[in-house]
DNA sequence: ATAAAATGACTGACCAGTCAGTCATAATTC
DNA sequence: GAATTATGACTGACTGGTCAGTCATTTTAT
């Protein structure tokens, strides 16, 4: 959070070209024909428009690690850089800042969640068999993947991006417990699930919020199966006598 | 860097009277008469030992709503100290740096949960009862204090302070989840708790988590009734047609 | 040849931690 | 008990290092 520019002005650069260290060049050039041949290792005769597709990508993947590794404040962006084997200038070319990044690495990242959930509402299932699946759903694709460390930067970090936060409640959230809720409390009608719970969805992904935060803190200290949790979990709620 | 005196000896202390500057010293010295005079405000004609032991507090206080407004990164000690009404040297007079005042913080707020907590596990009444006396604990001691942002510091900054996880997890979670548990196996084969959830005391916690979390981020979007959650969560897990 | 993209040295703000100096209080002396 | 000296809690200007953001220059694509 600087922004000083003072606007340097054209003109007096001629004289400063004699300045510019030579040793560097060769190795500099070294460095980056190694980056560029990585960035278009793909197969395209990488065109433009390609290879800056490539480069918001690798920026957003390397900004997810370092964030979800250091945190916000502590992450640096020249460290961002050289992870997606580009320049830190660069970085300024695809994001205003870095609290920009910040926020659309994690835009990008959770909006998506709901398009396999809300989906889910609309299948009539028995109740439990739609919180095993919804189980699956949140193993597979949270928490054995890199969603999970961008949840966790949503939790550490979102009350200083109130903004954010209110776009994950509104864009994620609300919709997935509206939808959950409508599914519960058609499953308590039918006696599927237990009244009052269509009020709290919040119970229901309440597990998963413990499985993230948990692994997260005491993951090596004390392992926490996961799975068998939440099979608990749903055995207890929606069912007196569980199968399996 | 320069000389290092450690202790001016006695003798050349005249010569050296005359560089002292001036300009600074009126300055300095109104400031500090205030500060003194708010230290001293209370009422005891501020003994040092008095003084010294308020200190400590003070600073504890300030950094607790430093932290916990910022983050660890962002909070500047700077302000924690015009926080307390002292000089930043000061905070390094009663620990050693950042990160030691930071975990001596949540040490000192954390580890005395336990107390309360553990006690209530010999105590043998009905499960429902105990669940509901924990949630209003939980609700009055946690919730409605600054604890809960003591955990939600835990959570959002323990991942980069291992040592902190480790000790809140062995000094505070492993007791308190080892005493639920045993609880939870006592009522389970009294018939008041579901089999399987003894294994799991992060059951039980998980709308505790919840509300933290929650009222965190969205407190102000969208209100969480946290007693009526947690009344919820009970009357699932522990009766099947609840009472109240 | 020219434009667009990328680079990385540089700048300036920022802040944890230091330390020489101050001064209210305590200890000692007369 | 008044005057003198010693103590150490407290201060805040300062230092050294860090890092977000800029921009003149270089590289690449067309």
């Amino acid at each position: 959070m600087a922004a000083k520019p003072g606007k340097a002005k054209p003109g007096k650069t001629k004289a400063d070209k004699a300045r510019t260290p030579q040793g560097r060049k060769a190795v500099a050039g070294a460095a980056r024909a190694a980056v560029l041949r990585r960035a278009g290792d793909g197969s395209t005769p990488n065109s433009r428009q390609a290879r800056g597709a490539g480069r918001r990508e690798a920026i957003l993947a390397a900004a997810l690690d370092e964030f979800s590794e250091r945190g916000f404040e502590a992450a640096r962006l020249d460290d961002v850089a050289k992870r997606a084997g580009i320049a830190k200038g660069t970085i300024y070319l695809y994001f205003r800042d870095k609290d920009t990044l910040f926020q659309e690495l994690l835009r990008a990242m959770l909006v998506p969640i709901i398009g396999g959930i809300e989906a889910m509402g609309q299948a009539d299932l028995p109740m439990k068999q739609l919180a095993e699946r919804l189980r699956d759903i949140f193993i597979k694709e949270i928490f054995e993947t890199k969603r999970k460390d961008v949840i966790r930067l949503m939790i550490a970090e979102g009350r200083r991006f109130p903004k954010l936060a209110e776009i994950y409640y509104r864009e994620v959230l609300s919709r997935i417990f509206e939808a959950l809720g409508a599914v519960l409390k058609r499953a308590a009608a039918r006696g599927e699930a237990p009244e009052g719970l269509a009020e709290f969805p919040q119970l229901i992904a309440a597990p998963g919020l413990v499985a993230i935060v948990w692994t997260g803190l005491f993951g090596e200290l004390a392992p926490l199966d996961v799975r068998k949790m939440m099979q608990t979990h749903i055995d207890i709620l929606f069912s007196s006598r569980g199968k399996s």
